[in-house]
DNA sequence: GAAAGTCTTAACTTTCGCTTAACCTCGCAG
DNA sequence: CTGCGAGGTTAAGCGAAAGTTAAGACTTTC
């Protein structure tokens, strides 16, 4: 749950490095690059969740590069943090009217980086989890709402069949043995027949396409793309 | 759009003067508190965008509110930052693992405090812009005096209707189960029969419109437009 | 204290999601 | 080639969950 990834743009080496260290303790994913211009490169290829920008920075500041970012399409919704060599306090407003989302101060200490960074990243991520989750195959579940959406067109599915497309995209990939789909969906007590699983597997291959849900004989289902 | 609700909770009447100040200048609705049990109350009724929670309270310190609201199925999804006397950087650490989304010291800078207000609800108001909201669907409700709009036109509803139809509007699109309406609108000890919630909906969709008002079978029931 | 309004319940109906039974297909082992 | 095991397919029927309606118990209003 916690390898969101992190762009980190600063043009100190050590800087980059000690946060970098400290991060991917966390099992974060971390990029890095050293000036805006590069950053903003990495940020259209890597889709990060979180960008930490340092506001001093050779070829293009971290103000600039927070503006141009904002203006990006794929990066709707990427949180944006700087990084500042002191707490000038209002120096931050024209950092929060660039757009960004928070503001640390250096010197970094490194725990209440990490902290701080998972805060940041609890909302969204927070909001991810219950709300929605996406992945290369157009399906996006939206659990608080009870929809499911192919390719941006509104699907609403039965319970039965929502928990269990809930739970095989839960990790999509591995494969769920049929006695761990029934003891999820249907619980432990309910007894139902062979054929049931199938069935709703079918439903859920008709509806969201038949090559997302992939049969394991002798063990169980997949979500796949 | 910048008529965000904001809970205020400190137990020093300078600090809410001057926050309040400031916050409403900017055309933010402020309700107070303060301790932080009353200001759980407000949150309740209210169901403000963002709370400020000061750390040090008589009653209920800001932590241990933090942590309650948390638990809270109405306030998913509110802002939390807490107001700290002094830029105390570990004791930071234990408010963001109560839930807290930022941290904001105090000696209070007014224009600083509002240009991080503000950043803290650009994300959420963004994300409320793709939800799309209780406008398009041309019902308002204003709780101060319990009454409905519906396309202008003016409608008082009774207690526990106007109880749903606020519970269900908090957050359009996600479906309440029978289970959470029941604790929310009826309260935990209060025993009542099965259909006494569908009869309840059925009023709403009469004076309200069938459509905006959708059952999810075997989970609950959700506001849509 | 009648009238109007509110909330809950009971009894009945309707809907539609879930399960099953019966049959089909595929692939593999003997 | 045959038989068997595992999964696929289909449609029908059951039944739980929600919709509906009216009536009864309380409350508030005037």
């Amino acid at each position: 749950m916690d390898n969101s990834k992190i762009l980190l743009v600063d043009d100190e080496q050590d800087i980059l490095d000690l946060i970098r260290y400290n991060l991917e303790k966390e099992d974060f994913t971390v990029f890095t690059a050293s000036n805006g211009r590069e950053g903003i490169e990495i940020a259209k290829k890597e889709l990060p969740d979180l960008i930490l920008l340092d506001v001093m920075m050779p070829e293009m500041d971290g103000m600039e590069a927070c503006t141009e970012i904002r203006t990006i399409p794929e990066l709707a919704g990427v949180i944006i943090a700087f990084l500042t060599a002191r707490s000038e306090d209002y120096s931050q407003i024209a950092g929060f009217d660039a757009g960004a989302d928070d503001y640390i101060t250096k010197p970094i200490k490194p725990r209440v980086l990490v902290s701080r960074v998972k805060a940041l990243l609890r909302r969204t991520s927070g909001k991810e989890e219950t709300n929605s989750s996406a992945n290369s195959s157009g399906i996006v579940i939206d659990k608080d709402r009870y929809i499911v959406f192919k390719e941006g067109v509104e699907l609403s599915l039965p319970k039965k069949e929502f928990e269990l497309l809930s739970l095989l995209m839960s990790q999509p990939g591995r494969v769920f043995t049929r006695e761990l789909i029934l003891s999820s969906v249907w619980g432990n007590d309910v007894i139902v027949g062979d054929r049931t699983i199938d069935v709703h597997i079918r439903k859920l291959r008709e509806k969201l396409g038949d090559s997302n849900f992939k049969t394991v004989k002798g063990v169980g289902y997949k979500f796949d793309d």
